[in-house]
DNA sequence: GCTTTGACTCTCG
DNA sequence: TCGAGAGCCAAAG
């Protein structure tokens, strides 16, 4: 398995309503790439992979490519709460695998 | 095959 | 609190 086989499947392991982050997932998989976490969900090829789950470290959201207005309002419908393109219930819903 | 770039994060001033 | 620089890894040019 791949580097980014391997985020894409800790990506599909985030439960509906919950989120993660970049640093969380390359934490996981025992790497400081988090850039390259980045660049894996950019263009990743899986539509199964939650990718607007996946955010900046510190609860924001750090620009995704379809929009931050769309992700931030799909997040919203799982129950997490965005403001002015940040997390406000951020450790609640933050999933540390 | 080397250089650049990017949905990142940390540290320092 | 905020911006700049460094470190990290993979993919594209």
């Amino acid at each position: 398995m791949n580097f980014n086989e391997k985020v894409y499947n800790l990506c599909k392991k985030i439960p509906k309503g919950n989120l993660s982050t970049y640093k969380l997932i390359a934490k996981k998989l025992n790497t400081k790439a988090y850039r390259a976490v980045g660049q894996a969900l950019n263009k990743n090829p899986y539509k199964t992979v939650p990718c607007h789950r996946i955010i900046a470290s510190n609860g924001h959201l750090h620009g995704f490519a379809s929009g931050l207005k769309n992700k931030a309002r799909l997040l919203k419908k799982e129950g997490i709460k965005i403001k002015d393109n940040r997390v406000l219930n951020f450790k609640e819903v933050l999933y540390k695998f």
